[in-house]
DNA sequence: TAGGCCATCTGGTCCT
DNA sequence: AGGACCAGATGGCCTA
């Protein structure tokens, strides 16, 4: 299993651990100085970095021009951005889990390796239309036309699944196994 | 070393 | 007004 990114990473330093030179307060980020909107510099890490907004046509929705943050001073704006980051955080670990909890409903063949996001969401959707033909191959079998959703439905669903497996194996799921072991084998 | 994947920061926009 | 959401940018870690 690889176990990238997870361990600490020294040289990455967060806002909350600001190293003792940077002064947010005293030095003045160059571009985002207040004064030009299409383009901003901030500094990470220590480096300066330029972003290409404005010049790529991307995220131009509404005015494009960096709004001007009247009336709040540099201290209360890193206060924000502080808490800003904590929730963007939060929220991104929260959808991490979310994505945790998908791999562990999607059955796959290699558990050694982590499926990645784009994968995890592939196999997932794959999965569920290979579900799809197997409930919809069964439900023309063993339900009435347009059978309404009941427990006694879905029992009788679940048996004819087993029977279906048992019949015919799992041929409908060939395509969510092709996919499965592409990723396997690519590990 | 290049490329893939990821975490984090950031600022703009949307929504309540 | 403030939080949520989104996407770009950046840099670190890992593997081939």
């Amino acid at each position: 299993m690889k176990s990238k990114g997870k361990a600490v990473k020294p040289s990455r330093r967060t806002w909350s651990d600001p190293e003792p030179e940077l002064e947010p307060d005293t030095e003045p980020e160059p571009g985002s100085s207040e004064q030009e909107g299409s383009e901003a510099s901030v500094r990470i890490g220590g480096s300066w970095r330029g972003s290409l907004r404005g010049g790529d046509g991307k995220r131009k929705r509404g005015g494009g021009r960096r709004r001007r943050q009247h009336g709040s001073g540099t201290k209360e704006r890193s206060v924000r951005r502080l808490e800003s980051n904590e929730r963007e955080r939060t929220r991104m670990h929260k959808l991490n889990n979310a994505f945790q909890a998908l791999r562990e409903a999607i059955p796959h063949v290699n558990t050694d390796k982590k499926l990645s996001k784009i994968e995890t969401l592939t196999l997932a959707k794959n999965y569920i239309k290979a579900l799809t033909t197997v409930v919809v191959d069964m439900s023309g079998d063993c339900l009435p036309a347009g059978g309404v959703p009941s427990e006694a439905n879905a029992a009788k669903l679940l048996q004819c699944y087993q029977k279906h497996l048992k019949d015919e194996g799992e041929d409908d799921l060939t395509q969510y196994l092709t996919h499965m072991h592409s990723f396997s084998q690519r590990s």
